[in-house]
DNA sequence: TGTACATCAGTGAACGCGCGTTCACTGATGTAC
DNA sequence: TGTACATCAGTGAACGCGCGTTCACTGATGTAC
């Protein structure tokens, strides 16, 4: 009996986890959901498993049950994750510059080579979209960011409201994604050029 | 020493495979590529085995080999053939109708919902550009391709030459990639409606 | 301050499974004479 | 026309391997008293 007790006692005050755990705890999560992000985007979803990104997180792979429920639910939060982060950036650019100086920016630095050139640290519309599209568990997440991002894009377009700003986002998208098929690095400049005349000339 | 004059003999006759097995042979190659177009583009290439693809084209899986000597070799084969395709269907559209209508005929059949639906038989850069560009058997073929998409949209876009078509298919890219990752049927019509009035809108 | 116990992030072996590829073979369809 | 042989598309068992997931466990870090 007294033992029993004693057990209640710790499990009830033992139950909420200190800080310094719960705070390793979450370093380790968030240096998986990194190192998800980027390998994804390099290599793709299914190409890379569990245990390349746990890996490359220092970790065995048995570990990663500790942190997600599976494969399908680290894909779904890193790539929430990665477009939440994305739409604040854009949603930051859109509030500290003037108008079409954060649009300037905004798309010179997305149609720039050394995007296209580093899949594994850009949008992930244009590393991942077609994957994620099939993916359930990863859509809403991703939809969401897509808002935010049209939404900065909005805010900052120089005349022209949402629909302007959609059809940008498109033209961006679509040319990141042909000019990393090209395996002519001029046909790939000539893709970006084109699409930065299209989204910077007036008219 | 008879013995192996006749066989020496039969070999060079028989070298050259009869018409009817060769046509036999190449139908079943073009079975296999036709039903590997369409479950790449459904699911994803990483996604289908080739014991998928050889199942579907009602034979067993060893077979493979005889046709193809990989499944990269068949993963190049069927973007470059796709990609072929489209061209060729492009180039006929441009060919076959005065330029205005040529060009609103492309944008509308690409820019529409049934095409956004049916990912298995669309255009491949938008159901499989980022896993093309990560595929560098298959990138040559695909650019080939692209490069007569281009060429068909300049001969029917009016007013604007290389440029103007360049940006035109980053656009449509672009939006038909979004409009899929969105799971939200409003928001996907949005984005291929704003694309479709920035390309058909003059100015 | 010291001892007993609780927690839980992380370990590493093991699971069933499907992958891409190989290979000895079968059997239908041919040719040679 | 008949017989012997050649071809080769396709079969199906087997290969080594890596996948996603499970689980009994360890050990560092805590709390209780």
């Amino acid at each position: 009996m007294t033992t029993v007790m004693k057990t209640s006692t710790h499990n009830k005050n033992a139950r909420h986890a200190s800080e310094a755990r719960r705070s390793r705890g979450a370093e380790t999560r968030a240096r998986i959901l990194a190192v998800a992000a980027r390998l994804f985007r390099k290599d793709g979803i299914d190409a890379v498993g569990v245990d390349a990104v746990m890996r490359e997180a220092g970790l065995t792979h048995g570990g990663f049950y500790t942190h997600f429920a599976s494969k399908e639910a680290l894909v779904a939060e890193v790539a929430a994750l990665v477009m939440r982060r994305s739409g604040e950036r854009w949603q930051a650019i859109a509030r500290e510059n003037e108008a079409g100086a954060g649009y300037r920016k905004l798309v010179l630095d997305y149609l720039g080579m050394s995007h296209v050139a580093a899949p594994d640290h850009g949008c992930p519309l244009t590393a991942l979209g077609p994957e994620i599209a099939r993916r359930p568990a990863a859509r809403a997440g991703v939809t969401e960011g897509m808002r935010a991002m049209l939404d900065a894009l909005e805010r900052c377009i120089p005349a022209g409201g949402a629909e302007e700003a959609t059809s940008a986002l498109c033209t961006m998208v679509g040319a990141v994604v042909l000019a990393r098929i090209s395996d002519d690095p001029t046909l790939s400049e000539t893709i970006l050029s084109a699409a930065r005349t299209k989204l910077l000339t007036p008219g």
